[in-house]
DNA sequence: TTATTAAATAGGAATATTCCTATTTGGAGG
DNA sequence: CCTCCAAATAGGAATATTCCTATTTAATAA
């Protein structure tokens, strides 16, 4: 998925587009690892110096919600990252070194249908594995 | 899984039995929902007057490592509950009404065998589902 | 029982994240 | 082009969560 098509889907589900949400979006591709909120914030100033940080976690969830962009939350207390969904898939975190492994299919679907039918509206969801990777794991 | 099971598996895991990580245990039975960490301070505080908040987090936090506990994380920023886990399974969670449902089947399962042969450990792991109950969804 | 030590604690500081409100603005329709 | 209004914003307050440090204590072994 790239900045376009992000804003399509963006406009499509019928929020707007300001200037700030453009320049957050145009950030998030910056970043060769999933950022912090407040790196996004560091990036968007430059452009937008007023900018508040309460704007980038709006947009972040949002860009979350539509599933443009998935929030990992590792349990070692780092602060959270924003990644950008290129293909939909979901991770292993390694507590050693934070450093997320993509699983190659989305487990979501086998239970998509059965939700469905009993009436519930899915709008999202996470699924994370905690633990380590083979080099953190010879370090000790 | 009960407390003395819960103590059991702490004791196992090398760390310490201390009256406040026992009350914090004791607590974790008291409620229906699953509570917040404000909410188990204040059950903690009648016996414990003096506990702080930080120690419900960090023991929470522990018991969520060894997998006798899950955090649930609600998009719609809630504060975080914290489960006591009998049978390991997920959740379907609410963003309307916060109704946490349970799915049968834990889908980790799959994907352990795999990560394991590559050399990974692992530790934990975290699988939510957003959306909207049938009720939620009525009601718009 | 006593000594020892790594783990745990209390309390307050620091940080992350969300909420609140007055104000601004994107974009639809005339 | 204008007008209009729901959505978005800035800024600061409020809350949630974690960090830091000096002190205490559980559990082990002598």
């Amino acid at each position: 998925m790239n900045q376009l098509e992000i804003i399509d889907m963006v406009k499509g589900k019928g929020f707007k587009i300001t200037p700030q949400r453009r320049a957050i979006i145009e950030a998030l591709f910056f970043f060769e690892k999933p950022p912090t909120a407040k790196e996004v914030l560091e990036i968007v100033r430059k452009k937008h110096p007023e900018i508040s940080l309460d704007t980038v976690y709006r947009n972040l969830n949002l860009l979350a919600e539509i599933d443009c962009l998935i929030q990992i939350n590792l349990k070692n207390s780092e602060t959270s990252r924003f990644e950008i969904i290129k293909n939909h898939h979901h991770h292993l975190i390694c507590l050693g070194c934070g450093e997320a492994v993509c699983l190659e299919s989305c487990i979501l679907d086998r239970h998509m249908g059965v939700l469905r039918e009993k009436g519930y509206q899915i709008v999202g969801h996470a699924f994370e594995i905690y633990g380590y990777c083979p080099a953190c794991r010879t370090a000790g």
